[in-house]
DNA sequence: GTAGCAGCGCGACTTTAGTCACTGCCCGTA
DNA sequence: TACGGGCAGTGACTAAAGTCGCGCTGCTAC
């Protein structure tokens, strides 16, 4: 570990869940949380798993995602500091319904069911706040579905491409350039495919000479070209 | 109209959101409401207009879906009376997320953003049910997921076939029988493909046995068989 | 160094999904 | 009765997705 964990209370004030709470209810909140840590690859829980409570990712990055009986991935959500996992089942009652696991070696902050419900009582605002947590939970997961039922890999792709291009993307004499962050396994498991798909694709983008692919680096020729393939029939 | 509209404070209670509450609270949330009607085929909203407040269905059928610009539709969930509709877009403040149209005659009791947000300031627990409810959607999406990107066609005409079975369907000599509730189309919609894959499924399932398919009229003849396609691989 | 392993490219193939065009049926009504 | 509309069945086809198998590269651990 790099350096000391951060304060939970300001961990608890970055998920926006808790914002405009004073310091001192900050400091009773923490007080009941409990730090956990996992290391890259290990699971904070499984779908199906009865919830026990809230998690907050204070420090890492985790991934939620579901897993089909034949081994294939859909990932639902990544996660980073700030963000709540698990927001729902906490007041359902039921099961988790998708696993999570953590890509990095994180720090999560954990509440208890019975803790947090107490706690929501006492603070309606909070509750609403969580609301809103779940609101845009919700919201991204219509544009999955959306994603899954209307539009072919290949745009899936291309969107990927573009958002990336455009977060990190560097503008050279060859055109926008940027690095692909995981591998096309990791691609394929957030799109709801294959492998190989990805790498085909990537191919067929470039013989078209829309891109350029390097291993993971990739140069965007056209980046026109990429968004009317987004425009047509999504 | 075939009957009077049930009280509103009644069916405010049916929709499990405000079940503990006393008649005199009851009223007064009521007072806030307003009853809308919408004919069989009228859009409630659409995708992307903003959100002006909660919507209860007292009486009648809607259904949420989303529209690609194909034209084609994907379901995401049909809700009857007792049911709330668009409970998130009220507290993350973003537009629908999806259209509702009425699928029936239906009665809508309408309560605004503002007074519903007020009210879950002074109800705490009312604002936990909210939640309750939320997370059961949220579970349904996860579902309609898990569906779109794991299973075939196929395997989702199976899985509402046995739930449609277990449901309506009444044992004779000849097996287990009952009528389909929607047009092919409407299956198409809801299993997020198009009529003709429909059709050919069912006459596939008869050629290999397991069903016999008249117009709308399905008999089931070897439901072990439907169930061993389910569990292969989803 | 080299053995092992993860990631990637790619060809050949099968299966599933979707499109288009047309036919026929039932039913209500002009 | 004739006409029209909604719904269902179907053949022929294309396109998209997924599977299998293999070979290559580059890295890391021993």
């Amino acid at each position: 570990m790099s350096h000391e964990s951060p304060n939970l209370a300001a961990a608890l004030q970055k998920t926006g869940l808790f914002s405009n709470l004073t310091p001192s209810e900050l400091q009773l909140l923490a007080a009941r949380t409990v730090r956990k840590l996992f290391s890259s690859g290990e699971l904070l829980f499984s779908e199906g798993e009865p919830c026990t409570g809230l998690h907050i990712v204070s420090r890492g990055k985790v991934r939620i995602f579901k897993t089909s009986m034949s081994g294939r991935e859909q990932v639902l959500a990544v996660e980073g500091p700030g963000s709540s996992v698990a927001e729902l089942p906490v007041f359902d009652g039921g099961p988790y319904p998708a696993s999570v696991v953590a890509l990095e070696d994180s720090e999560i902050a954990f509440i208890s069911r019975r803790d947090f419900h107490a706690y929501c009582m006492e603070h309606p605002d909070v509750a609403l706040k969580v609301l809103a947590v779940v609101g845009a939970r919700l919201r991204r997961l219509v544009g999955i579905i959306e994603e899954l039922s209307f539009t072919t890999i290949r745009q899936r792709l291309v969107a990927t491409l573009v958002k990336l291009a455009q977060a990190e993307g560097k503008q050279t004499p060859r055109g926008l350039e940027f690095r692909l962050p995981d591998s096309h396994q990791e691609i394929a498991n957030q799109l709801g495919t294959v492998r190989e798909l990805i790498s085909r694709n990537l191919m067929r983008l470039q013989a078209e000479g829309l891109i350029e692919v390097d291993a993971r680096h990739i140069v965007v020729k056209d980046m026109r070209g990429l968004n009317a393939l987004l425009e047509a029939s999504s």
